[in-house]
DNA sequence: GCCGTTTTCGGCCCGACTGTTTTCAGTCG
């Protein structure tokens, strides 16, 4: 491929301008339905399936119109948006990080920057200590001291948490709620329900009879640090933890539970669509059920699913809320795949190199989750640090798979390896060894900062190799921690196209490597996926409810995961790679 | 700024909580 207009600029770009324009209008207390159509045009982009190229015609996407249109074309021609250069030039840079303090947003910030001069995190914090903001009209003593404490806070973390940090505190107030008094019923919402993989808070949504009862509960949970909102229907608290996590509570009565936790599921575009289709029939949405505006009658449901049907639509699963086609999809949902359907586990380490349990332990557990096959897949002899397995250990390893296969009938034990991809571009083992093993995985740990040119030389080694099945975690990002290797992802998902190379959605939390958005493309171009665990130890094979989670957020159906089909269609697969 | 076979003007999703007010604006999700 030769460079084009939309190598230079690309849809991201736009999506990013439009909404940095949002930003700045509302630091100039702009018209919030003004700022809002910003945003629409942006979400509009998102959502259009086209690429850059393919659009001519920019105005006959729904909420794009003269003015966005103008703007986009202005940035596509010049590479430089004029509009942006203006409002650049009214509003100073600084305040825009001042937007994640809590509690300061556009209005007032426009505000303390035209009534006091403020422009950034210094001007702030002096005019603080020197109270001249609880002066302005419409602030006070407390506001100051808000402002003061969140601008102190403001560099200490990440504005969004990674998924797996949060994980920890969610499982103990799930504990928690499960054993506490006039409980009735509660759910995980919000971000993490959507199985997004950063979370800026973490909400829970319970029905309850009593909630001054459960809320004086509430505010005693272990590690709570401060309190930031204690009514009669919401809790907020701050948790103490490895970071500070902000968690919503929501009492309801039962009735309104369904709806409730549609409502905090979210994503807000999601609702905003559902809402909308609401009131062209003449209803209204709140958390407290579905108002027939004409009668003035609410009705409640018994669970979201109803919530839906009522609305004549399937049931939308939460990972998929996200205002991205949804609503017109929602027939193919029910073929998404379950963790029910997940028939094997295709990557897990032993004591045998960096693993926690023995083999046979490892097979114990998944034949409890009903598995019929797994393939031990332990490190090759490069990962030294992982007591990485050579030739001879690995032989002497399928004996002893051998004997605990004698002892589960009902699961198949692959002998496998997960198998370094060299920085050089060789792999660890030679062909001839290879086709001794029942299951190859190709995987890179070492050499992150090689170029996308040599990166991809060593995918593509792996992927043309006949005896690798699949890649693990292919792009070997941490979420907030790494960013991983530079994969170029669409030549990687053609060439396993091309390679019938399947590509691993790796289900630790850390990683969720391939992301949701990728195995979406990866579904799209007819590339398989497996999802794996990974799991060093028993408790983390647990990790594949999570990967299935993600695999949903990717609209993936149950037959693009490979490792819900049967054992013989698996083999049959594979046996295209050799052909 | 966007949209429209009820509208080219007047709407634009809805409600809770807080702080500053004394009936409400701003923020948040």
């Amino acid at each position: 491929m030769v460079n084009t207009k939309d190598d230079a600029v690309n849809k991201k770009d736009i999506i990013y301008l439009l909404e940095k324009i949002a930003i700045y209008l509302e630091l100039q207390g702009e018209n919030p339905f003004k700022i809002s159509a910003y945003r629409k045009a942006a979400q509009a982009l998102e959502t259009d399936p086209r690429s850059l190229s393919e659009i001519d015609d920019w105005s006959t996407i729904k909420g794009i119109g003269k003015g966005t249109q103008s703007v986009i074309t202005d940035f596509l021609e010049s590479g430089t948006s004029e509009t942006l250069r203006q409002l650049q030039e009214e509003v100073p840079e600084g305040l825009i990080q001042l937007l994640d303090i809590q509690g300061l947003g556009g209005k007032k910030l426009a505000r303390l920057y035209q009534e006091l001069g403020i422009e950034n995190k210094a001007d702030l914090k002096l005019a603080c200590e020197n109270h001249k903001v609880a002066e302005l009209k419409g602030f006070g003593k407390k506001s100051e001291e808000k402002i003061l404490t969140g601008l102190l806070s403001l560099n200490e973390q990440p504005d969004r948490l990674p998924f797996d940090a949060v994980r920890g505190v969610r499982r103990s107030i799930e504990t928690a709620l499960a054993n506490m008094a006039f409980v009735e019923r509660f759910s995980i919402a919000g971000s993490m329900r959507r199985m997004r993989e950063t979370v800026k808070d973490l909400d829970f949504i319970i029905s309850t009879s009593a909630p001054n009862k459960v809320k004086e509960q509430l505010i005693k949970l272990d590690h709570v640090k401060d309190v930031i909102a204690s009514g009669e229907t919401k809790v907020s608290v701050v948790i103490e933890d490895q970071f500070d996590v902000s968690v919503d509570f929501r009492m309801v009565a039962d009735e309104a539970f369904a709806t409730t936790l549609h409502h905090f599921t979210g994503s807000k575009d999601h609702n905003v669509m559902l809402r909308q289709l609401a009131k062209s029939r003449g209803e209204k949405i709140s958390e407290y059920g579905v108002e027939n505006l004409a009668t003035g009658e609410t009705k409640t449901f018994k669970s979201e699913e109803d919530f839906f049907n009522h609305f004549d639509l399937y049931f939308i699963p939460p990972e998929v809320r996200e205002a991205k086609g949804e609503f017109e999809h929602s027939s193919t949902f029910n073929r998404l795949v379950t963790l029910s359907d997940i028939k094997g586990d295709l990557h897990m380490h032993t004591t045998w190199s960096d693993g926690a349990q023995s083999i046979e332990e490892m097979a114990r557990f998944a034949e409890a989750k009903g598995y019929e096959y797994i393939a031990i897949t332990d490190h090759s002899k490069f990962l030294r640090v992982a007591n990485g397995l050579n030739e001879k250990r690995l032989r002497e390893q399928r004996q002893e798979i051998e004997r605990v296969q004698n002892h589960f009938p009902n699961l198949k034990i692959l002998a496998g390896v997960e198998m370094d991809i060299l920085p050089d571009g060789s792999l660890d083992f030679d062909n001839a060894f290879l086709q001794e093993l029942d299951y190859v995985i190709g995987a890179i740990h070492s050499s992150f900062n090689q170029t996308e040119e040599e990166i991809m030389t060593r995918l593509f080694t792996a992927m043309e190799n006949p005896y690798i099945k699949h890649i693990a975690h292919p792009t070997g990002r941490i979420i907030g921690k790494r960013k991983g290797y530079h994969v170029n992802m669409e030549k990687l998902i053609k060439k396993a196209k091309e390679t019938h190379t399947i590509l691993e959605l790796n289900a630790n939390p850390k990683r969720f490597d391939l992301s949701s958005e990728w195995l979406k493309v990866c579904q799209e171009h007819g590339v398989k996926v497996t999802i794996n665990t990974d799991a060093h130890s028993k408790d983390t094979l647990d990790f594949m409810a999570e990967g299935v989670g993600v695999a949903r957020r990717g609209w993936l159906l149950k037959d693009t995961v490979v490792n819900t089909w049967p054992l013989a269609e698996l083999e049959a697969y594979w046996k295209k790679k050799q052909e």
